[in-house]
DNA sequence: TAAATAATTGCAACCGTTTGCGAAGCCGTT
DNA sequence: AACGGCTTCGCAAACGGTTGCAATTATTTA
C-alpha cells in the first residue's frame, strides 16, 4: 500500500516529456502548447498530484510558514490570538505552526531552534513567564528572521511589538472601583519580570495616587493563578484593615479570590468588589457573581502581529520597529456594580 | 542585516574542505580525522550553524513532522489532547503542526491538503462536526500517509482509532441519575452524524431500558452548545410532564440548561439534576452548582494516538488497525448529589 | 528557396544535505 | 622496489521542483 507520492517526474515520464515542461504546464506558462497543458493537467489531477512544498521551500529559500510560540494554547486569550494570526496568515498564503512553551524557558529555546531549523519565514512570540535571558531571541533577529512580539513582549530586543493598553486598562478598572466608593483596593499582581504585570500594576498605582489614596504595600500581593489567588485572598482577609475591593492581574486569580470571599461569608460586590483582567468569557460569565474584567482584543492582536510580520518581509531593509498598542475595554458585570453604592 | 543562514557549504569553504567532509565531521563519522572534526565543530558552533531541516526532509523523504487537525484548540479537551500528542511526539523527535478546522468541512479539506503538501509523516485528526464526506481522508490513506483518528472518528475509513467509552460513560451517568431517584431523565444530544454523540445517546438509552424506564422521545432533544442548551431547556420546561434530570452531550450544553433552570426558579439538583460530559474543569468547577460530568482522559488520548502513529510507521506493512477505547470516569459534583434522595 | 521569425520543448544548474564509491597519500611488509 | 592495507578525504548523484538559455521544429517573410 505504499503509494509513493506522485511527483512531476512521474507525470513527465508517463507523458514522455521533460519535467521542465510539466512544471511550466502546471503553472500555465505561455511557452507551453495548449495540447500538452491539457494532457498534463488531466494526468496530474487524475494522479492526485500535489506539489512538494519541501522541494519548493528549498529552492525558493522561502517556506511560507510562520512560527508561533505561546505559553499555553489552553488560555482563551492565546487561542483567540492564534485564530487572529491564522486569519491573516492564511489569507496571505502562509501556514502557521504553533508551539507551546508551557511557560518553560528551556522549552521556549527548543521551540525557537526547531522553528529556525525548519526555516520559518518569521516568528511570532509571546514569551514565557520564566524567560529572563534573551539570547535565543537575539539570535533570531541576528539571523535576519523577522521576529514579532505580542502581549508578552521583551523590551531588550528591537523588534515589532503588539501590546494592549495594560496600564490604561488597569487604571480604568481601579478608577471604576474608586467611583464605587471603595477605599481599600487591593491588587493581586503578577511577577514584575512580565511586562504586562508590571504595566497593570502601574495603572493600579496611578489610579490610586491620582485620587489621593495612599499606597498600602500590604494590599499588593503576588498571585498568578487560581491557587495563588486563593492563598492571597486568605492572607488579605486576615489583615486587620481588610480590603473592600480586589483588582487582579488576570481572571483566574480573580476566581480564586471570589471563591474565598464567598466561602468566608462576605458578599460580592457589597462587601468586596472584584475585577479581573483579560475577560476570558468562559470564566467571567460563568462564575457567580459574573466577573467584571478588562477585555483585550486578542483576535485583533493576532491579526496585527501578523500584519506587522507581512510588512517586515516586504521591506526587509527597514530597521525601525513599531510598537502597536491596542485598546482595552472595561466590561462591568455583577462583581462590581453600582448596587454597592446604593446599599451603603 | 540580512544574514543568510549559514550552510554546510559555508563551513566547507572557510575550511577549504568539501561539504561532504563537513557533513561527516558533524555526525562524527569514523572516516574523518580528529583534527578536521574539531575544526568543523568549532566553526559550526561559532557560526551558529543550524542544519536545514528542509533539505534533510527532501533528501530523506521524511519530515519528522506530525500534522494534527482539531475542530478548535480553545476547547479544554482538544488542548489537553494536543499536549498529550506533543508529549509523545517530542520525545520521539517529531514536530507537531496544529490546524484548526473551525468545524468547517472546507477548512478541514484545506488543512489536509496543506499537510499533505508539506509531506507530514502522519496525520492525527478529530473530524469536524460538518464533515459528512470523507474523500479527503480516504485520499490520505490511499497515499500511504498514516492517519489516526481520535475522539471524533470516522467509521467509513480503515485506520487506527482512539475513542473513549462514550456509551459506558453515558450509561454510568444515567444509572447514577436513576439511583438518585430520577424518573424522567432528559437527554440533550448532539447530531447523530458525530459518532461520539451517537454512542452517548446509546448509553443513555441502554441505561433507561435496562432499568425498565420507557423511552420518551419528547425528552430527547438536540443541543450542541450553550445557546442550544438554553433553548432546549426552555422547551423541556414547557412540556406538561417536565423532566427531573438532564444528561447533556457536553458541558457547554449543560451550562445553558443550568442557567435556564436557575432563572426559572427550580433548584439543582433537588428539582432537576444535571450531568454533563467531558469534564472541562474550567466549566464544571466554576458553574454553580458545580457540575457533575464524565471525565475523558484527553491527554492520554493524545499520547495513545501518537503512539499508534509511531507504531504504524515502524511497521508500514501491517494493515489491520486498532481501535483503542479509553476509560471514562463519572465525576459527581453538586449538580447531582445524594442530597436529592434525602430531601424527597 | 533561403533566411528570419515564432512556437515548443529540453538541458542543466541550483537549493542544502547525505552517502556510495573511488582516489589519493602514507605506512609497513616481503 | 613493489604491493597491500589503512586513513582520510572528495566526486557526484540524488531528493522534487524551477528557470535561463539553447535547441529543435514549424511557420512566415523576402
Amino acid at each position: 500500500m505504499k503509494n509513493r507520492q506522485v511527483t512531476i517526474k512521474d507525470i513527465a515520464q508517463q507523458l514522455a516529456i521533460s519535467p521542465a515542461t510539466v512544471s511550466r504546464a502546471l503553472k500555465d506558462h505561455p511557452d507551453i502548447s495548449k495540447r500538452t497543458k491539457e494532457a498534463v493537467v488531466e494526468l496530474a489531477t487524475s494522479l492526485n498530484y500535489q506539489p512538494n512544498s519541501i522541494a519548493l521551500s528549498l529552492r525558493n529559500k522561502k517556506t511560507f510558514t510562520i512560527g508561533v510560540i505561546v505559553p499555553e494554547i489552553i488560555h482563551f486569550f492565546f487561542s483567540s490570538a492564534i485564530s487572529g494570526i491564522e486569519d491573516v496568515a492564511y489569507q496571505a498564503g502562509y501556514n502557521v505552526i504553533i508551539c507551546q512553551s508551557n511557560e518553560s524557558y528551556e522549552r521556549e529555546v527548543a521551540n525557537i531552534n526547531t522553528l529556525l531549523s525548519n526555516r520559518v519565514d518569521g516568528i511570532l512570540i509571546s514569551v514565557s513567564k520564566n524567560t529572563k535571558d534573551f539570547k535565543h531571541l537575539k539570535k533570531v533577529t541576528e539571523m535576519g528572521v523577522p521576529l514579532i512580539f505580542f502581549d508578552r513582549v521583551c523590551n531588550e530586543i528591537n523588534a515589532h511589538k503588539v501590546i494592549v493598553e495594560d496600564k490604561k486598562g488597569a487604571y480604568e478598572a481601579v478608577k471604576h472601583l474608586i467611583a464605587l466608593g471603595c477605599k481599600r483596593i487591593a491588587h493581586m499582581a503578577g511577577p514584575d519580570t512580565l511586562s504586562i504585570s508590571k504595566r497593570r500594576k502601574e495603572g493600579y498605582i496611578k489610579a490610586l495616587t491620582e485620587h489621593g489614596i495612599a499606597l498600602d504595600d500590604s494590599l499588593i500581593v503576588l498571585a498568578d493563578n487560581q491557587e495563588d489567588g486563593i492563598k492571597a485572598m486568605k492572607r488579605l482577609l486576615a489583615i486587620p484593615n481588610k480590603p473592600d475591593a480586589i483588582f487582579t492581574v488576570n481572571d483566574n486569580v480573580a476566581v480564586g479570590a471570589i471563591k474565598v470571599i464567598k466561602k468566608t461569608g462576605y458578599k460580592i460586590p457589597e462587601d468586596i468588589a472584584v475585577i479581573g483582567f483579560s475577560d476570558d468569557q468562559k470564566i467571567t460569565s460563568l462564575v457567580e457573581p459574573h466577573l467584571s474584567s478588562i477585555a483585550q482584543p486578542a483576535f485583533k492582536m493576532g491579526q496585527v502581529a501578523t500584519e506587522l510580520f507581512l510588512r517586515q518581509i516586504e521591506m526587509p531593509e527597514k530597521d525601525d520597529f513599531d510598537e502597536v498598542t491596542l485598546e482595552t475595554t472595561l466590561v462591568v458585570r455583577d462583581s462590581s456594580t453600582k448596587s454597592k453604592i446604593e446599599t451603603t
